[in-house]
RNA sequence: GGGGGCGUAGCUCAGCCGGUAGAGCAGCGGCCUUUUAAGCCGUAGGUCGCAGGUUCGAUCCCUGCCGCCCUCACCA
């Protein structure tokens, strides 16, 4: 079997680069201090600068100045320490019951409304944010360099609590320290930053210009913890598995390669990491799961980052309809502990409650009511439907044909939330035959918004029929599959595995749903972006048009 | 890879039929002790993504390239 479109999988592949150093697009030249810009360091271009905006040019000269002022003055603008606060948050709890209370906060400054002798901020930590008021008569020290510190600036600020003529809780500052100068403005103060682009590469000014996009991962976090907490809860046990694999397997899908060089050995970043986690089952490790990122070197979309993050876990004794029930579980503690209300999300313009039970349905039940008078097993039949369909049909295996039509009839109508069970095997490898019916597996898959979140199934702990399987996969070799078989996990199941129900969960689109992001990249804080080379780019435009092809 | 869209000041955006670029915010200078998108006066800030082409003249039209977004395909 070559093709599994199947298995654990969901989001995509990626560059084991963590993504990216931000060349901010806009630019000057020049660079701040040691430039990080790019090391060539012979040839022509040797000292061609890279084009990051200088801190040296408008704005940020201004905040360079003001930086070297402070320094001139003896002062430090990134000490060591501060006087440290507490959560604003937990000020305004009960800022009734402060009043008069002397405290101190720290965070980064908004900007400030100045009357002369009286200015006015908001301070911004990460739980919440305060208006800081300025006053002349109460900052002696302070006020004659209170322009050196300014909006976007990290200060620690002490100070009495009370509250302005019309009623706001305000911090009246008593003691201003700054605790570390920002030599770049921050972005517009009521749009944020919004250029899509601008905000992945520079996620961290995203994160503290925009607090919903904070907000969203504060959710992911939450997500995680509570996945982890539902299967702790259960006796589960995390583990962590290699992400270096000699022989890459677990899915279909094209790996990222590399090379150790101590022990001169061809290496693959996982694509998943069921294989070892099912080896754990031999070992006598009934319940285990892992939460990890795995690589997949293709394309990049609304659901697919390069490396994404992925819950697989394992159970002895149970079979796929346990694992239905795990699912259920998971959804119902999440809807519980992070959802919250009725357990109603609005994704991509719909609303979808994520409340258990969900529903089920056949694969081929589905497969026939979308596609009447079509035996998914009769490759004639399905060939002319898939002509009919459009689809590309020359030279694709039949079963896999067969899943394309499925895909491309069935797939859009799984609103869900719904789980699809009963997949033939032929697209099934690693999943156990039905006894009923040895044409399909006890497998079944979880859709949400016409997108796979979930994929289980009763594992496959026949050492022969695996052999067997993984034989008849690199023979079939293509680039999705290992170039050989993955003896030392046969020999593991010669050994013994328990019957056992597997799960594999994409959390990130989990995330995408939980929290209604409608592109992956939403939910992963630095995805997978080309790198801006401004030396690349100036040297395909020079043997562009004129001098090259047309090419 | 195909199709569509976008790229203009630090940020958010205008810029008509081709005539060498504007606003708000941020910045700088000034006034102001209760503002909270503070206000008022003044001021500075641009490789219009990059490179070519057409044109007397290009932010604008054409070509190539770079990057991002959407979409299809591949892929989960």
């Amino acid at each position: 079997m070559q093709v599994f479109s199947c298995m654990r999988g969901r989001a995509i592949y990626a560059s084991p680069r963590p993504a990216g150093h931000p060349f901010p697009a806009a630019g000057a030249t020049a660079a701040f201090a040691p430039s990080p810009g790019r090391r060539r360091c012979l040839g022509s271009r040797a000292f061609a600068t890279p084009r990051r905006r200088a801190v040296t040019d408008g704005i940020a000269k201004d905040r360079l100045e003001k930086l070297q002022a402070l320094r001139s003055a003896g002062q430090d603008p990134f000490p060591a320490r501060v006087p440290r606060g507490q959560p604003i948050a937990t000020v305004l709890d009960d800022f009734a019951s402060r009043h008069g209370q002397s405290v101190t906060l720290c965070g980064r400054l908004g900007q400030i409304r100045d009357f002369g002798k009286l200015r006015f901020s908001h301070l911004q930590d990460r739980s919440g944010s305060i208006q800081v008021g300025f006053q002349r008569e109460r900052l002696a020290t302070f006020w004659p360099e209170r322009r050196r510190v300014e909006s976007n600036d990290l200060v620690s600020v002490t100070g009495e609590l009370g509250t302005t003529q019309k009623g706001e809780p305000t911090l009246w500052a008593t003691d201003v320290v700054l605790a570390s100068k920002a030599l770049r403005p921050a972005p517009e103060k009521w749009h944020g930053l919004q250029d899509t682009e601008q905000r992945y590469r520079m996620r961290y000014v995203d994160l503290f210009a925009n607090t919903d996009v904070r907000a969203v991962f504060a959710q992911r976090s939450r997500i995680v913890r509570e996945v982890r907490a539902y299967f702790d809860s259960l006796g589960y046990l995390e583990v962590e598995t290699p992400i270096l694999q000699p022989i890459f397997g677990g899915a279909a899908a094209r790996p990222f390669a590399t090379h150790h060089n101590a022990l001169d050995m061809e290496l693959y970043l996982r694509i998943a990491p069921e294989l070892y986690l099912k080896r754990l089952l031999v070992g006598g490790m009934e319940r285990v799961y892992e939460i990890g990122r795995v690589f997949r070197n293709e394309g990049v979309s609304t659901r697919h980052n390069p490396e994404f993050t992925m819950l697989e876990s394992y159970e002895a004794w149970a079979d796929y309809r346990d694992v239905m029930d795990r699912v259920e579980g998971l959804f119902a503690h999440l809807v519980a502990k992070v959802l919250g209300g009725n357990g109603t999300v609005a994704f991509r313009g719909r609303d979808y409650d994520l409340t258990p039970p969900f529903q089920k349905a056949r694969y081929l039940d589905l497969f026939a009511q979308q596609n009447p008078g079509v035996d998914w097993f009769d490759d004639a039949a399905v060939r002319r439907r898939a002509r009919e369909l459009g689809l590309p049909h020359d030279g694709i295996a039949p079963h896999t044909l067969a899943n394309d039509v499925f895909e491309a009839t069935v797939e859009e109508t799984l609103q869900g939330p719904v789980f699809v069970h009963d997949y033939p095997v032929a697209i099934s490898p690693l999943a156990k035959r039905l006894t009923s019916d040895p044409r399909v597996t006890e497998r079944f898959e979880l859709f949400v918004a016409g997108m796979e979140l979930g994929n289980a199934f009763s594992e496959l702990n026949d050492p022969i029929d695996q052999e067997q399987r993984f034989v008849e996969q690199v023979a079939h070799k293509n680039d999705e599959t290992p170039g050989e078989v993955d003896v030392d996990y046969v020999t593991a199941l010669e050994f013994g595995m328990p019957p056992a129900g597997g799960l594999g969960i994409g959390i990130d689109r989990l995330c995408m749903l939980l929290c209604g992001a409608a592109s992956i990249r939403d939910v992963v804080l630095f995805p997978l972006l080309r790198r801006v080379d401004p030396d690349a780019a100036a040297d395909a435009a020079a043997t562009g048009p004129g001098t090259a092809s047309e090419s």
